[in-house]
DNA sequence: TCGGTCTATGTAACCGGTTACATAAGGGGT
DNA sequence: ACCCCTTATGTAACCGGTTACATAGACCGA
């Protein structure tokens, strides 16, 4: 074994000296190439290819100042939600060059501190988070890191930090309208976890404030599918009280059709069903569910962007609030008595 | 404004002239305080803390040579099985010190390639790739990094790289002669994009092999719910030619059996349905979906733990096969002539 | 031929941690 | 009182890029 194909990785130093030319040019022939004259480029080039040089990250991250990491903390990737709002922000921050660094929260303010802790350890250079309860050790690391960190999937411009996202409240309030309108008054909220989950506290408050004479009552369960058949079922056993189902979930909401198609009840016939999310799915369920649209893809792009950007000029983002709306399918119906 | 509350960021060298002491002992103070004695450890954190010090991510990946980030690199994240192998993945990582950095690819050689070279640049110390499907630029740059890669949701022992998954063959495989064994003769292979997904791939010519005798007729759609349904209204307009339906994908197969109880075709009655992935949703489908258990869960933590161990130990772990099941639930029973 | 401008290249400082090694101080045991 | 061992701390080199500044040479107009 010769010392030039020994195991150790090339240098930009072995480069220069195997080229006959300085450091710095060829440190201009990896990021500045038209500064360089031909001849010496493809001299220098080919000594790249030869000793297989290949640049130390972490040395260029480091005399550069930049990672061009971004962390994104959410409560878990294992929920369609969450990974379409990934998937476009990856999207929309490799574009900026960017890179996407993930971590799971289990929607508990402890850990997405410690999560945060571990991404500023591996250099992230902003964060996004979701909803708006931070633990106070969250807060006083962003304030001593000053690092641009925008919170997702709410708008609230009063939040200690930018918010870039769709009124949780006024999606749930949509939905409750759209009930009461078709003549609803007797409505089952079914939900996910309240105690961990502000945007789902958010909903349950708005609607409870617009029930206006309506019988609202709320039942709490998991946010899948089974939750939603469980809790579907358990309407169904006692009684079928309600004349409509609202849904704080897509998922949800299309287990609870599945529950009343296996249990032979009608939907919109004898009991109305919404949603909130307007998951892709939600098109196909049996019958089509009717729901609430929450721009989540064009939410992670404009995240993205507020985030480059704000990495590139310095200048924290305005808070930001995407339209939610009303996508009106074949599950809601009038009052059949 | 004073200088101690300027606008810079304190280092190291700051603190330890501030406590009075050596940069090594602040530096030990931040990574084993139990070799600094008591009282010299308490005043260098207490000037940590007013300064405000937060060590300076790069430079401390510069100088242990690691960035305790591991590079995964999926085709998409809007796709629940995707998203779950990335949610046990994360946490496994997390576990053993290391961050998840995630770049999604659209199933394209290209930009694989091009996303693994910025993983690389932000510094990825190892790579995590589904399939077996690789541009020879690809392989070239990890020849050259000698990075540790595994390759997933796939099992190869003889691949270039070591793949932790399972053999994607077997699990049609196991549909197929499920189906065969309930007395099923003409089957309608209805599967996602083929000429970009080596997994769909390795499915199709499975069963092509072990159809001894079957009539099998192939149909390409889009993976998604509406994919299925699509598939399945042509089917049934083609007047219901076959006896059952061996989706290659569970969320195909759930649309298949939306769009047949939306064409009132009963299931298994009429026609037979399978699939392969046992997404959680498969479960509550209506009627519940028999198919084929991918174990992607532990296969994210088993390449977790290998990616850890390799970059521990410096070896390269042994491919491993994870065993895949069929799972019998009410969409596939005897043909009715 | 001279000065000015432009281009190509080289020199060396610099980023801010970590850590090998040196040194000093403390604590028995004999 | 001496030696040895342990513990606590300091000094300075080191990692491998980037880049400000210096320098050299080429070209051009007057």
């Amino acid at each position: 074994m010769s010392d030039d194909s020994a195991n150790v990785r090339a240098s930009l130093r072995d480069v220069a000296r195997a080229a006959g030319v300085s450091v710095a040019t060829v440190s201009r022939v990896l990021n500045t190439p038209e500064k360089v004259s031909k001849k010496t480029r493809e001299r220098v080039e080919a000594k790249i290819a030869e000793l297989r040089f290949l640049p130390n990250a972490a040395a260029r991250i480091f005399s550069t100042g930049r990672t061009r990491a971004v962390g994104a903390l959410v409560p878990t990737l294992d929920n369609a939600i969450f990974a379409r709002v990934l998937d476009s922000l990856e999207d929309c921050l490799g574009e900026r060059g960017l890179s996407l660094v993930v971590a799971t929260t289990c929607d508990d303010p402890d850990v997405e501190f410690k999560k945060a802790n571990d991404l500023l350890k591996i250099g992230a250079e902003a964060l996004i988070v979701i909803g708006v309860t931070r633990s106070p050790a969250f807060n006083g690391l962003i304030d001593t890191a000053r690092l641009p960190v925008v919170a997702i999937s709410y708008f609230d411009p009063d939040y200690s930090l930018p918010t870039i996202g769709y009124d949780n409240g006024e999606g749930a309030r949509i939905a409750l309208r759209h009930l009461l309108d078709l003549g609803h008054r007797n409505i089952s909220v079914i939900h996910g976890p309240a105690d961990t989950n502000d945007r789902t506290r958010a909903r349950m408050a708005a609607i409870q404030d617009a029930a206006s004479g309506a019988n609202l009552t709320f039942h709490e369960t998991e946010i899948s599918v089974g939750g939603g058949c469980e809790a579907a079922l358990q309407l169904a056993q006692a009684g079928l009280q309600a004349d409509a189902c609202l849904c704080l979930s897509d998922v949800i909401a299309s287990g609870v059709l599945l529950e009343f198609l296996r249990q032979g009840i009608r939907v919109p016939d004898q009991i109305s069903v919404t949603g909130i999310d307007d998951l892709p799915s939600s098109a196909f369920t049996q019958p089509p569910l009717t729901t609430v649209h929450l721009p989540v893809a064009t939410m992670g792009r404009k995240a993205g962007t507020a985030i480059a950007d704000w990495l590139d000029t310095g200048r924290a983002p305005t808070p930001m609030s995407l339209p939610v709306s009303l996508v009106e399918r074949q599950s809601t119906g009038r009052p059949s008595r």
